[in-house]
RNA sequence: CGGGGCGUAGCGCAGCCCGGUAGCGCAUCUGCUUUGGGAGCAGAGGGUCGCAGGUUCAAAUCCUGUCGCCCCGACCA
């Protein structure tokens, strides 16, 4: 009778589709590596958006849009950025459809004269026009995001963290200094860690990229990189410092107070749709999905019971009175008074989508004044007072959200490992997965030498390291401090 | 691009080997009884069996081709 969802330690692959599917997130769509996001899926990425959004604002970014479409020349400007991005680009090459025999074709008189590419990111239509924008020091610093939909044809997909066409936002900073780019960089990837961790209940660990792993086209990547159940690592957010390698491109500078001219320092900034995977991966459990209270759709829902019409009229009122408390007090609350379905459906309904508390109330309860609430993350069930929960439930709420948080944390210390040596690191990564920290000689030879005899990356240089040198567990050389390597999605 | 799987009712699937009236569960609709963890009974509606050829008296089933999607690996957020 229950929801077919697989367990977690059977596959954790297939578990990963059942919770997307049973949760009511997405679906696969009739275009390969393309997903409908459905009303829970996208209320969740409202929610995401709406708080990012004013995270960007409170750091003093505006919102503006920049074409779908990008003239094939312009991505061809910067040498790293097109290599990086070359293999993966939808291209549009005609404007017309025609009526065959067989049906409809391409009109081949409609060929583009310059072809245009789906964006996979925005950096060359933005700095294109960031051109005319920038004249003098007074126009910086340009501090801009877009909220958009970008393609990237990619070879294997998976909903939610790796889509074809996924939505994201891109932030695209120009600024009159070094240091001033650098800062914005830095800025908000803070911006990333502290909503990964405050609102999505996600730990994860700040870094800068290595060379391999870095945006192409940025002269420094940093990144929020967060750990999954099955001991794999998520890229969660990037912030990019671009340096001057945009304005070179398309020749953006600008005259200086001390009138000489120069060239535009950059930044540019992404979170995407994956998080929505991330977050699924960080707290859901063999039962489904497990959200944290600051960014569910439904943060409590009301199950009434009863049995005839009498019971009916006393427990919709005292249903309903504790609902529009709730909603007075600022709670995202649902009052499920639908009578086709009967209070257990709508238990397990509400647990496989993830909603954080439960309110059931039946005659006993409004006999009692009582109510009974259930935690999503606990499945623990309690027998409260009805007097003063417009109080309580939003600390609950918030207990919930840091325990949440506190739960995720410890998992992941516990798949944070240390390899002293290479056999060590093997194992640990055969046996436990999880992050790994390790030493590193900061060369590329050896990284990539690692990564083919064990699909780990090193998912970043952390931001704050350990201060303990040491030797390459590969070449014996020097390593000031430990990376951190992990297999990742 | 390799390897595997799948295309049959809205969803999930069986049927295919061995050709012979297209089925099951869930969902939907009607009625009655139910309601504190996915209700029961009775009835009803819903299908170009991915597509195109071929074999045959007869094809979901056999043959050939073709399209698509999913999953697992090589690239990437």
């Amino acid at each position: 009778m229950a929801k077919k969802i697989t367990e977690r330690s059977n596959d954790y692959s297939q578990w990963y589709l059942d919770v997307v599917r049973e949760a009511q997130l997405a679906s696969h769509s009739p275009v390969r590596g393309c997903m409908v996001i459905k009303p829970n899926g996208y209320a969740l990425w409202e929610n995401m958006q709406r708080q990012l959004d004013d995270m960007f604002k409170e750091t003093g970014h505006q919102n503006a849009y920049f074409p779908l479409f990008i003239p094939k020349s312009f991505l061809s400007k910067e040498a790293q950025h097109v290599e990086g991005f070359a293999k993966e680009c939808a291209v549009v090459t005609h404007s017309r459809l025609i009526n065959t025999e067989d049906g409809i074709a391409v009109d081949p008189s409609s060929k583009l004269e310059e072809e245009l590419i789906v964006r996979p990111t925005s950096e060359t239509i933005i700095w294109d026009t960031y051109r005319d924008w920038i004249q003098s020091y007074r126009d910086l610093p340009i501090l801009i995001n877009q909220w958009a939909n970008v393609v990237r044809w990619e070879m294997r997909t998976r909903l939610f963290l790796r889509t074809m066409e996924f939505l994201w936002q891109e932030g695209h900073t120009a600024h009159a200094t070094e240091q001033e780019a650098r800062e914005e960089a830095y800025r908000m990837l803070e911006v990333y860690r502290s909503f990964a961790e405050d609102y999505m209940a996600m730990p994860v660990e700040t870094g800068v990229k290595t060379e391999s792993e870095r945006f192409a086209g940025a002269v420094d990547t940093y990144c929020i990189e967060a750990m999954m159940q099955d001991g794999k690592a998520l890229q969660a957010g990037t912030s990019h410092f671009l340096g001057q390698n945009f304005a070179k491109a398309f020749d953006v500078r600008f005259q200086d107070s001390d009138g000489k001219e120069k060239l535009v320092w950059a930044t540019s900034w992404g979170v995407s749709t994956r998080l929505i995977g991330g977050m699924i991966m960080t707290h859901s459990d063999d039962n489904g999905l497990v959200l944290p209270p600051r960014l569910a759709p439904t943060q409590v829902v009301i199950v009434p019971i009863w049995r005839n019409d009498d019971e009916k009229a006393s427990v919709s009122e005292y249903g309903n009175t504790l609902f529009q408390s709730l909603k007075e007090a600022g709670i995202r609350v649902r009052f499920d008074d639908r009578d086709q379905y009967k209070p257990g459906w709508k238990f397990a309904q509400h647990e496989v989508e993830g909603t954080p508390l439960r309110i059931a109330i039946g005659p006993r309860d409004v006999a009692n004044n009582k109510v009974e609430l259930a935690r999503r993350d606990t499945l623990n069930k309690e027998l409260v007072d009805r007097e003063g929960l417009e109080q309580r439930i939003p600390e609950i709420l918030e207990t919930i959200q840091s325990d949440l948080f506190k739960a995720a944390a410890e998992r992941t210390r516990r798949q944070t490992h240390t390899a002293s040596d290479y056999n060590e690191f093997k194992n640990l990564l055969e046996s436990e997965g999880g992050y790994i920290l390790a030493h590193w000689d900061r060369t590329a030879e050896t990284e990539e030498q690692i990564k083919n005899e064990t699909k780990a990356t090193i998912r970043c240089l952390p931001l704050k390291p350990e201060k303990n040198p040491g030797k390459c567990m590969i070449s014996g050389k020097e390593s000031p401090y430990p990376v951190l390597f992990a297999r990742s999605y």
